[in-house]
DNA sequence: ATTCATTTTGCAACCGGTTGCAAAAAGAAT
DNA sequence: ATTCTTTTTGCAACCGGTTGCAAAATGAAT
């Protein structure tokens, strides 16, 4: 059925060597048989088989892209990012959707029996020991938005959420507020945990400004707006910093049900910047995540490690920057 | 480093024949041999090499999954059921995007080097000729979010988009809008086409409703946004059939801007059915498309394809549904 | 215990490539 | 023309599995 190696061999008149290094970068062939090998191929249609190959030289340019972030529009231009920047390297993504499991065991095998040559774990919720099950298995592995620890045990890029949340703490004490608030997305996942500590701490040193904190079970919208509906029911503060962009438009959707108006009755302030934050009808002031510099980063690291496994795990964590639009009132003056 | 079938036939004590056959459905393997090598393999930590297994049984269980669509939100939907179906039925997708490739050949060539089982193209607009490219090379295919025709050269699963458009117009009609207009996406999409077509068709028999038709660029917000505001610097009509969700948002946006209401100055009505769609602060009035049973339509089609590749190809359209929100005036009385 | 049918097993070839090695060919130097 | 060096080539083994086939083992029947 499909034309082999052998095949075009056999019509070029050469061994089945030398059609191999016709095809194999830098391998010794004459001009003169590598015409004849080039000829018969194009004449049959042959391209090689990356699998069979991949059996001797030990390397299927499969990369295991494992998420599990299918309900964030920021994800789909994560997808659209590391496809085509897998594709342009010569690499392919395979990918792995985690959506209930935990247990890292089960894509480890599933990835292994695939012989990837490495793996991006891309998940701001996954905690570190999903990534640290894939290099335990001895594959290469990124965490991507993965969480920043002093000394990683997986090379991790994204962004400092600690810094990301002293970043809305500030702009939110620049605008004047008395009153500020974290509502974060579900208390177990480490984006969560970061971004509280940041923000508390740069709290910490305005003890006039009134803080609370609370959580939305999810980073989706139904959570964000439950959660907002219920603090409206007490007295909210003068202005939130929400866990993410999904989360930030839930609530933006329950204040305007209950009549208030942003940013003037309440101020909101996401992260992410995701596509849609720009839409004129949400306009939503965000803290940006530089998205593509870190799956760059990601697919660098990645084939780096591939490289040279013993590579000492590392962090790069890309700035982040407050993005101003319509849902906080203007710093003053 | 890793651990082979040979190393686990060595330490059970048997041939490697023994221990390829108690990892292969129904092959013949005594009780007894089965017990020692499942015995061997767990102390070895063995699991069989998919990629290696593939070069004798030519089936890898990879499909691809080739899409040009990371900018609708509906597609992050479409990957998670996609990938999560796949993964159920053992098999793993491998994703190509296409973002700026036309080229089918690319593709074909990019899939049949990693001797993908089948593919299935998820997009609404690429042309027949793209999934046509596929079968052509001999690999299984099915067009997901396809075009209807009448006598397919490809496996088609999707709605049937003249039939949805008929259906808008039937809403607009009943509601009682005496002049509608169809806003599509791009005029060379094949589902445009379909959607326009029907939705005139249906307006033909009521020559007393106006009907004006246009394009956005794009099917996208700004393109949506853009197309909006020009029509609203002449005398917009009262209810428009938008390409689909995105565009309706944009739509939306610029209707806002113009300071007029929906649905009491102007009707929205939608296509998709998106996650978005229902968020309260969007609340578009939509028409449905039955994501999950196409998707599952499609994996469906295709395992059936590998299994009889001469199969006939086949269309399976899907119905949809006009969702009832906050875009479009009740139906009087 | 013998015969026969059935199941289980290992051998060896194969899937589609790659690669170390030694032989053959080409080129350079005398 | 001869010798030496360098490049090119094909052979054969191998990557990690599968599978047809015949031999060996098992079980049933007499």
């Amino acid at each position: 059925m499909a034309v082999t190696l052998r095949d075009v061999a056999d019509r070029a008149g050469v061994s089945r060597s030398a059609v191999s290094r016709t095809f194999t970068e830098g391998a010794s062939v004459s001009a003169k048989t590598r015409a004849k090998v080039e000829k018969a191929a194009t004449e049959l249609g042959y391209s090689p088989n990356a699998i069979a190959s991949s059996l001797t030289t030990g390397r299927t340019k499969l990369i295991g892209l494992v998420s599990n972030n299918f309900h964030n529009p920021l994800f789909l231009e994560v997808f659209d990012l590391f496809t085509r920047g897998l594709q342009d390297r010569g690499l392919r993504p395979l990918l792995v959707n985690l959506s209930h499991e935990t247990d890292p065991a089960n894509s480890v095998r599933m990835l292994r029996q695939y012989s990837v040559d490495g793996v991006i774990v891309a998940s701001s919720t996954l905690p570190p020991s999903f990534a640290e099950a894939f290099r335990d298995a001895g594959v290469p592995v990124v965490h991507s938005f993965g969480r920043y620890t002093t000394s990683p045990h997986v090379h991790v890029v994204g962004i400092d959420n600690i810094a990301c949340g002293r970043m809305a703490a500030e702009a939110l004490i620049a605008r004047g507020h008395r009153s500020v608030a974290f509502l974060g997305g579900p208390e177990t996942a480490t984006s969560t945990q970061d971004r509280e500590r940041g923000f508390l701490d740069a709290l910490s040193s305005h003890p006039e400004i009134q803080v609370s904190v609370s959580y939305a079970s999810a980073y989706s919208f139904d959570a964000g707006r439950a959660e907002m509906m219920r603090l409206l029911q007490g007295t909210p503060a003068e202005a939130y910093f929400c866990g993410d962009d999904v989360l930030s438009i839930g609530v933006l959707s329950a204040i305007s049900d209950a009549r208030l108006r942003v940013p003037d009755d309440i101020g909101i302030i996401g992260l992410n910047d995701m596509e849609m934050a720009r839409w004129e009808n949400i306009n939503l002031t965000t803290i940006r995540q530089p998205v593509a510099q870190i799956i760059g980063a990601s697919i660098d690291l990645v084939v780096e490690t591939i490289q040279h496994p013993d590579r000492h795990p590392e962090t790069r964590l890309f700035p982040c920057r407050v993005i101003e639009r319509g849902t906080l009132r203007p710093v003053p003056r």
